[in-house]
DNA sequence: TCAAAAGTGTTACAAATACACCCATGT
DNA sequence: ACATGGGTGTATTTGTAACACTTTTGA
């Protein structure tokens, strides 16, 4: 078969794979998606995801790096593939599948400078524009994701700094799942999971007694992703 | 970009896109999987999962449809996209993506003649010998997911005949998750969720009692999908 | 009459939820 | 001294898990 159909597509047009970045990221207490002024056709001018073509002779998932790097400086982001998207329509340019990629980012770490050069914003969840393409439909899917991840992987923690307070965390949770929680029962929660470890600094940004300062105790982490588990908050 | 990039490949080489289907089937009491012999190069004389490319006009889960069509006679059959395999060196003959999907079937629906005339046949789980390329990979990935899913979505169901019996279920889900589940709380668990309606029938053919037939409300089983649902079990 | 699967309730334990007040500090 | 967010404990409810016997019927 490989030999007869390498020209498979040659008399009826190309086949084209890209993925894109669906870039969550938290801060100041919301739910953040990072996304780019589009400069190049289809929807030239309107916002939408960062993505590329994937090369050749490169992974799926090497490319979203790549792209994840280019763009935030940073080459650990975490992400995840969320899944292809591949309606004839979707582009109306000419046939090309996307694969989705999620990805969550402290957002203190990241290069500003990188993002700005790069015509991009951090949009509010909720504020989200339309987006090119069937980018709106791949966010919706992305935070379904999201939801549901954060559920039984301690996914939620990617977005936080080095060093966070519990209220941030608990501000995290609440912007994901967008409902309060009441902060005893969370606290409860998050200290049976033992993967925090207290510091003896405090966090005064957002309030006068301050909060304390804790970071993760990543063996117990590690194991805690082994051994399954359960955040249903 | 569009027309920067018509011919983005052409001079490397070319992208080919299929989508490959996990079929997962269950029967007497097992999960099973449907494989075939592979009849093209690479790996020919192998078993694997049955695939196609995608043609350049056609909605990657079109393409999916038209397999499963092709190989159960069956043109609903449930399937979902699990996601995209795209290592260069996935496929040694040339650079090709593939879009996996995972399939749920009854047994007793599909088109026996069909399938045998393919070259199919349905492996128990656990016996699995190793496929074609990377499809022991999608096949574990898939069964996660199944498993997964299995437990906020009553998708087990789709697995059964229109008529089943609530040992039948419990097999099904036993198979699911490759453990001994306790029949009184399994019956508390489902009868709870309120989607079946007890027939006045028994099927006898697994004992001399017999065991009561159910069918599914499916009114409520479509609200419960809405409203989020858990099947811890 | 017996073998084999179907069907049925209760108790103990664990986890989730609801709920309200004092603390520390900068202004 | 007061406003603001940080931090703490208990009681109730809900759900999960463990557990064993009776029923039906064809062979």
């Amino acid at each position: 078969m490989a030999k007869q159909l390498i020209d498979y597509y040659s008399h009826i047009g190309k086949m084209y794979v890209a993925t894109d970045c669906i870039i969550f990221g938290f801060d100041s207490g919301e739910l953040k998606l990072l996304v780019f002024k589009r400069r190049v056709e289809p929807n030239k001018g309107l916002w939408s995801l960062i993505g590329s073509f994937v090369e050749i002779d490169e992974d799926v998932d090497k490319a979203a790096s790549r792209i994840l790097k280019e763009i935030t400086g940073i080459s650990n982001v975490f992400f995840e593939q969320l899944m292809a998207y591949g309606k004839v329509e979707r582009d109306p340019g000419y046939r090309c599948i996307s694969i989705a990629q999620y990805a969550l980012i402290r957002i203190d770490d990241y290069d500003e400078k990188l993002v700005e050069s790069h015509g991009a914003f951090w949009y509010k969840f909720e504020d989200l524009p339309t987006l090119a393409l069937d980018h709106n439909l791949m966010v919706l899917d992305g935070l379904k994701r999201l939801r549901r991840r954060a559920k039984y992987q301690p996914i939620g923690f990617e977005l936080l700094p080095e060093k966070f307070t519990i209220p941030q965390l608990q501000a995290l949770y609440e912007a994901i799942y967008q409902r309060k929680l009441d902060s005893r029962n969370f606290r409860k929660k998050v200290n049976s999971l033992n993967v925090l470890i207290k510091l003896d600094e405090k966090d005064k940004t957002s309030s006068k007694r301050g909060a304390y300062l804790h970071k993760f105790n990543h063996e117990n982490y590690n194991k805690l992703l082994l051994s399954g588990f359960n955040f249903e908050i």
